[in-house]
RNA sequence: GGCCCUAUCGUCUAACGGUUAGGACACAGGCUUUUCAAGCCUGGAACCAGGGUUCGAUUCCCUGUAGGGUCACCA
């Protein structure tokens, strides 16, 4: 049998996390089977469609490495089809025009005459992929309505013609949808076509656990690419919510996904987004990256006011690389109490922060970085890097305990209890800026 | 409220009747260390409750409880 999954957004909103990972399946399960994924923009509602919202679904997708194979297609395109079917169906007796009586106090804006599907009250059975058998009583939905007017399609109806004739095989979607499924399967078996594979996934819950939704914070796909996350990790997250490969792995790429996907390991209750293990995973696939990878990805993060030369962040980020788990944390560093924050300007700081806590002595202190600025200033300037100023201070430090010789010179590069190691910061500054703030700290040490 | 779905550490999950209930994130402690991180090691932490079925239930069944979803001329 040949898979056809689909993914239909509607362009009401921003594609969010909860949806991405529906696509996702959708995607994956589509490729492990060596079928195709249909993409169909459902845009039958005029007033909420937004041509904004769709392009940001298909960027979004883009972004994570998610794929179709047929479509984009647009419902708003078709309705000379729908029309065809809705047509057919009143003139089978399934469907029929109605007229509303409106009722005292009912909104203005309903029709005087709609299309309702003639329910036939019966009772409905589905087998659902995962959560096995499901069945409703369909009486209690009476004759609901399936178009506006012969031109005005609604939902139900279009979702399942597309479907028929796109040919789906394997419908993949949210939790939510599981009590659409009557409906659909009323309308189906109006227009004869053939039943198919349904597979409802949990919901991606929020701390409270109730449905994710914007209120609780970012959701958006795209705000979490703005957030600094590679699309690798999202991917990678968003896949173990809810399924398991079954073993102990947990970094997955899409190739591995797509192999080891199985709709039968997808689990049955909703899973509550925890950010704290998206950065996790954040940082694993940063660590994948090369330095020249890292640090051309992290600077369009970088605040505009503080982006240098190219050359210069090529030198400087890979230095801090273990301190931060998404790109914005390297902007961070940057900000008030960043441990970057020293290369914004020189550092203010009370002279007493430049003792250390162990042997508060600053007369010793005082000595400690006269020598530091000796041992520094006998070295040129293109061999200021970290590991050459940590063998030339090393002996010393040692000698003299590293504490005593290495926390004022720390707090003289940066004014701060929090920063990077003195070798690295001082490879950071650069000779010259490293000199001048030794010098700056011996004087405020003398008063 | 009707209908539907769900139920293992705080969180994501493994277990397909017999295990000291495993792993990951987070957390705590320790090591390392010039600070903060990172890294490494160790540790605490769970089968919703009550009935059955069975030699034996986290696992199967029922009931209860709790949580969630859905009840449009939105999708």
């Amino acid at each position: 049998m040949n898979i056809i999954t689909r993914f239909p957004p509607s362009p009401t909103g921003y594609l969010h996390i909860g949806r991405a990972r529906t696509a996702l399946f959708n995607f994956l399960f589509a490729r492990h089977h060596g079928g195709k994924m249909v993409f169909r923009i459902e845009d039958t509602d005029k007033e909420r469609s937004k041509k904004e919202y769709e392009q940001d679904i298909i960027d979004s997708l883009s972004w994570m490495n998610i794929s179709h194979d047929d479509g984009p297609y647009r419902q708003s395109e078709r309705n000379a089809v729908y029309k065809k079917y809705i047509e057919k169906l009143i003139k089978d007796g399934c469907a029929y025009v109605s007229k509303e009586i409106p009722e005292a106090g009912e909104e203005e804006k309903k029709r005087s005459e709609v299309i309702r599907f003639r329910n036939p009250n019966k009772k409905i059975e589905f087998e659902d992929l995962i959560r096995g058998k499901i069945e409703f009583d369909t009486t209690e939905l009476g004759d609901f309505v399936i178009a506006r007017s012969i031109d005005e399609p609604l939902y139900h109806l279009t979702v399942v013609i597309d479907d028929f004739e796109m040919k789906v095989t394997h419908i993949i979607r949210g939790d939510d949808g599981i009590s659409n499924t009557p409906r659909q399967i009323l309308i189906q078996e109006g227009i004869g076509a053939p039943r198919p594979v349904y597979a409802h996934l949990p919901l991606i819950l929020a701390k409270d656990k109730s449905k994710l939704s914007g209120r609780h914070g970012a959701v958006s796909v795209m705000e979490y690419r703005n957030d600094g996350f590679m699309p690798e990790a999202l991917t990678n997250y968003l896949a173990l919510l809810g399924w398991n490969p079954g073993t102990d792995k947990e970094i997955f790429t899409m190739e591995e996904l797509i192999k080891e996907f199985s709709i039968e390991k997808i689990q049955k209750s909703g899973a509550i987004f925890d950010l704290e293990k998206l950065r996790w995973f954040n940082r694993e696939y940063l660590m994948k990256l090369d330095d020249k990878q890292f640090t051309d990805m992290a600077i369009p993060y970088l605040p505009e006011w503080l982006r240098g030369t190219s050359a210069e962040w090529q030198r400087m980020l890979p230095l801090v690389r273990d301190k931060v788990h998404t790109f914005r944390d390297v902007a961070m560093l940057f900000q008030e109490k960043g441990d970057l924050h020293f290369t914004a300007g020189n550092p203010a700081y009370p002279s007493s922060l430049l003792l250390w806590k162990k042997e508060p002595d600053a007369m010793a202190a005082k000595a400690h970085l006269e020598h530091v600025r000796t041992l520094l200033g006998d070295l040129d300037e293109a061999s200021f890097a970290p590991e050459t100023i940590k063998d030339t201070l090393w002996a010393y430090a040692e000698e003299k305990g590293r504490g005593n010789v290495l926390w004022p010179l720390r707090v003289a590069l940066t004014g701060q209890e929090k920063s990077p190691d003195p070798f690295i910061s001082a490879a950071i500054l650069g000779k010259e800026e490293t000199l001048k703030r030794i010098d700056n700290a011996i004087s405020i040490i003398s008063k």
